[in-house]
RNA sequence: GGGCGUUUAGCUCAGUGGUAGAGCGUUCCGUUCACAUCGGAAAGGUCGCAGGUCCGAUCCCUGCAACGCCCACCA
């Protein structure tokens, strides 16, 4: 044995050790007999990464909890898959690639057209994509390789599209002209999870439209923190119980507002909050979602006055100045001829919470647009035979236990999400992504999973929310709809899949909308377990960025200090749903602990009888020592009691609980009190009492070791390997 | 506005109905004998505040406060 460990030369060919036996593949773990052919499974795919760079700190983090999960249970027999992949993501990849055409090209995607632009993203794509997959090795993830699978690769298309015909056919999928979430700036419409609200102030203004035909003012004050969209008002809303207005509800008006003719008509509704303002609402239908949804219950009328680029676009007032300004610019125009005109009759600050794109960060615009939308409120028949809507599915997959969150106060939230969920917009007016299945021709319309036969029939130029294809991951990674014995094979062994592993960030986004399609389309649930890991942050609890520069390389951090002490970094200090504050320094104490490690076999090994030369004799100590004599030692009683704790956190998903005490007790008991107790008889005892004192340091020791793997894989895979060749650690029985 | 969470040693966090623990940090001592990437020891907390239940609460209940997160169509 080497006097020190030489980590990066350990780490990288055990990982490559780990490769060539092939043990991540069940079916190989069943072929070489170290699984059942029978045994239970254990299956979890890993939350695929964006194809839109490298892998970070908090990847890693979930690197090393799944392989904690997927390492034990594969030594515990089960026939263990964790399948990995990638994700396309749509809008974060082409934006990645457009701001680096601009930058190094100046070219926009337009210069290029679609098709060129298309080859630029999936190079990009792929060059990302594999220098992930290294990565991902580095950190000792024992995924299953030849499963490996991408959200936009054939089989996965073949997923998507079918899913689409299916939910179409359920009358889940339809499209409508509604009132949707523009982000001027990324040119395309987004869901509302992908709107971030951000608290500023804004001007309230308080004003009367104008002057009627009979020189009267308008009767009725209003408030708004967006006058230029008053141009497109056909109705002031009061509560139906505000005695104020009761008189005007019903009543028209023609008035004109800053030299744009508008007809109004006074409706009353619920939702129009009486202490709000002077009590009145402008109601605006084609650019706020909830006048577009009060409209639709007065049937009032649409009027468009801005575009797609936000600027304003009057059509009954093709002559106003307004036409072509910024909505910014028309705001401060129309204030200023209130102004002008004494119609205004307040103007004050008040806190405003501003819709902006995530992605790009731009104010949306509410427009009305013909797009496609999953009914999340529409009963149907699922495959199981059962009538419900999508939210009742959603819903009571977890509250009827088939599906357990961990931490359990999520299960809270989730139902918060699901009670506020509105039918969600699919389709996006990006080019990389799954084009929307969908073939128009004049006024017919074919959906399908091929292209129709026939002339003239073009395809929808749009493509689908990223999140359609993730949705349906749990079981398209094994060829959802089934062609081949193996797909049919995979599907029926490995899913529902034992336990979902993923961040309480994305509970929303991904693991609700694998829940929705994988009741619709399934009917089952997609997985039994919800567990949710937290954010790492920085030693200060700040989010981890590049523009800060306070982010910590998960890689660098294995080069230095191993990826096993990384490993353990990462999951010691924290617990399910809680944010993990990481800093180098205890990545630097845990590469201690894997010192310590060796140290601890550099001890046994010198004093191995009939090896003490440092040689690997035949491993005789442990037969010459009676084995009952061992177990029955109070050293070996506590190690067994030490296993049973260890077992016990992690079945409660308490990893942090079970790798510190793992830690401790190699340190703390076993080193530090054990070792140094048997010292006396290694080095003065008979042969019998050295033979059995290094009989229980070492039975110990590597049961501690067998203990640690799948925290720290590598360190206990060479050490392992030393005192047992031949065999290896990763598939010995827990 | 609605929902969720956190508050324990200087820092990061465990924890239990019976007058508190770990790691790091600090201080002191030691160490040619596996390991200075080490060992031993010490200092340090009225367990956010106020009530309640209890023989007894840091732990259970109620209220409050501070901090944080998520959601949201009061224009």
């Amino acid at each position: 044995m080497e006097s020190r460990y030489d980590i990066k030369e350990v780490e990288t060919r055990i990982a490559k050790a780990w490769d060539d036996a092939g043990y991540a593949n069940p079916d190989v773990c069943v072929e070489k007999g170290v699984a059942k052919k029978d045994a239970e499974v254990f299956s979890m795919i890993l939350p695929p990464p964006n194809v839109t760079g490298e892998l970070h700190i908090g990847h890693a983090a979930m690197l090393v909890i799944e392989d904690i999960l997927a390492r034990r249970n594969r030594m515990q027999g089960k026939r263990t898959l964790w399948v990995p992949g990638a994700d396309h993501a749509a809008i974060a990849t082409q934006s990645k690639v457009e701001k680096l055409l601009q930058k190094e090209e100046k070219k926009s995607r337009h210069d290029l057209g679609r098709e060129e632009f298309l080859r630029r993203v999936n190079d990009y794509a792929r060059k990302s994509h594999d220098f992930i997959v290294t990565q991902v090795k580095r950190m000792g993830a024992s995924l299953d390789w030849s499963r490996e699978a991408y959200t936009l690769d054939d089989t996965r298309e073949r997923a998507v599209r079918t899913a689409f015909k299916k939910l179409h056919d359920l009358g889940l999928i339809y499209r409508g002209d509604r009132v949707v979430n523009w982000d001027p700036k990324g040119q395309t419409v987004i869901s509302d999870d992908e709107v971030v609200h951000e608290e500023r102030t804004a001007m309230l203004y308080t004003f009367r439209y104008g002057t009627l035909a009979d020189g009267t003012p308008f009767p009725i004050a209003i408030s708004t923190t967006r006058p230029e969209t008053k141009v497109g008002d056909t109705a002031v809303a009061v509560h139906p119980s505000d005695a104020r207005y009761r008189d005007f509800v019903g009543k028209e008006y023609d008035v004109v507002f800053c030299g744009v003719p508008l007809h109004l008509r006074v409706i009353a509704d619920e939702a129009v909050e009486k202490d709000f303002g002077t009590g009145a609402l402008g109601v605006t239908p084609a650019h706020s979602a909830i006048d577009w949804e009060m409209a639709q219950r007065h049937r009032l009328p649409l009027v468009p006055v801005i575009d797609e680029r936000a600027r304003m676009a009057i059509a009954a007032a093709p002559g106003s100045p307004l036409n072509g300004m910024k909505t910014a610019e028309a705001r401060e125009r129309i204030v200023e001829e209130l102004r002008a005109a004494g119609l205004i009759e307040k103007e004050e600050e008040v806190p405003q919470s501003v819709a902006t794109a995530e992605r790009t960060g731009a104010i949306i615009e509410p427009l009305p647009k013909l797009q496609w939308f999953i009914a999340v409120d529409k009963a149907f028949t699922d495959p199981a035979g059962r009538t419900a809507t999508l939210k009742e599915h959603m819903r009571d997959a977890v509250r009827g236990g088939g599906i357990k969150i961990v931490p359990a106060h999520f299960e809270k939230i989730y139902f918060n999400w699901i009670d506020h969920l509105h039918d969600w917009c699919i389709s996006r007016q990006i080019w990389f992504g799954h084009r929307i299945p969908v073939w128009y021709r004049g006024a017919e319309t074919f959906v399908g999973a091929a292209a129709p036969a026939g002339e003239g029939w073009k395809q929808d130029p749009d493509t689908l929310d990223t999140w359609f294809s993730s949705g349906l991951w749990p079981f398209s990674v094994f060829g959802w709809p089934p062609q081949t014995e193996k797909e049919k094979g995979d599907l029926a062994a490995y899913f529902p899949n034992t336990i979902l592993e993923t961040g309480y960030d994305i509970l929303f986004f991904w693991v609700a909308r694998m829940i929705l399609m994988s009741s619709a389309l399934t009917g089952q649930v997609p997985f039994r377990t919800v567990y949710l890991h937290g954010l790492v942050r920085d030693a200060k609890g700040q989010k981890m960025s590049k523009s800060k520069g306070n982010g910590i390389d998960p890689l660098e951090m294995a080069d230095k200090y191993g990826a096993d002490a990384t490993r353990l970094s990462l999951v010691i200090g924290t617990s399910a749903g809680n944010d993990l504050k990481l800093s180098e320094d205890r990545i630097r104490g845990y590469r201690n602990f894997s010192t310590k490690l060796w140290n601890i076999a550099r001890f046994l090994e010198m004093n191995r009888p009939g090896g003490a030369d440092g040689t690997h004799g035949i491993v005789g100590a442990a037969a010459v020592a009676d084995a009952e004599k061992i177990a029955a030692r109070d050293e070996a009683k506590a190690l067994a009691a030490l296993k049973r704790e260890v077992d016990a956190h992690l079945d409660a998903f308490e990893f942090h609980l079970a790798g510190e005490k793992l830690y401790h007790y190699l340190w703390h008991t076993l080193a530090d009190v054990v070792v140094e107790a048997e010292k006396k008889n290694l080095r003065e005892g008979t042969a019998e009492e050295k033979a059995e004192s290094y009989a229980l340091l070492e039975h110990l020791f590597l049961d501690a070791i067998a203990l640690l793997h799948p925290f720290m894989p590598f360190i206990t895979e060479e050490i392992w390997g030393i005192f047992r060749p031949g065999r290896m650690l990763m598939v010995e029985p827990w």
